[in-house]
DNA sequence: CCCAAACATACCCCGCTAGCTATATAGCCG
DNA sequence: CGGCTATATAGCTAGCGGGGTATGTTTGGG
């Protein structure tokens, strides 16, 4: 209901990163915008949607502001891949094979 | 690597709904665009995406074209996943509370 | 007090994408 | 073999989203 957005949210690859990252500790706006290597206010626009997708809290000290995880929207992601992940646990040495051995995977067509 | 894509791929609620669907069984690009309610030619577009990311494969009979589900690639959901996955464990409760208990799920903002 | 620091918001631009319609291609059936 | 069925591709358009710069707002420090 709520949560299909996260999928939106989490196909960014910058705000999986920014995820990641909190997920080690809370951070600044100013710490993320130099591990992200884009503009401060880049980073503040990924930080809204973030936070309006319910995935990080804010918690104001002074003009800091300390980004936090929230994960709780991720359990969406997880109920709706649930139903699937019996069926590449036959096949994960396939995967592995994708993964690891073929240096330059196939383009389709 | 080449899976970041898939997370762009599963943003799409129809593509999320083709693999739902592609789990009962592999279907026609015809049953797919009854049950979807799109175009022939939208279906296909979205199938060729599905294709593309490793997540469908095609078997040709006649000019029927059988989808059928590749689940390999969500695996690499799965993986990112892995490391927040015992997070919400003990905020269980309070997701379901959001996602049963409260009718209207606040907006943010 | 006033300036600087930290962050948010506003605005613009551009590329991508999802939807459509029209058309091409391929294979069965009569 | 002609036309119909099933699907793919091409081409177009509208809207969204992510990047940036410029500016507003708050708070601490000198």
């Amino acid at each position: 209901m709520f949560g299909s957005v996260t999928f939106e949210v989490l196909a960014e690859p910058v705000r999986r990163r920014i995820l990641d990252l909190l997920r080690e500790r809370p951070r600044l706006v100013g710490e993320l915008t130099a591990e992200l290597g884009l503009s401060q206010p880049g980073t503040s626009k990924h930080l809204r949607v973030l936070r309006e997708a319910g995935l990080v809290r804010v918690r104001a000290e002074a003009q800091r502001r300390w980004y936090e995880l929230d994960p709780a929207p991720l359990a969406e992601v997880d109920a709706w891949l649930a139903p699937y992940r019996w069926m590449w646990a036959d096949r994960f040495d396939a995967l592995e094979r994708h993964l690891d051995a073929d240096p330059d995977p196939v383009e389709d067509r």
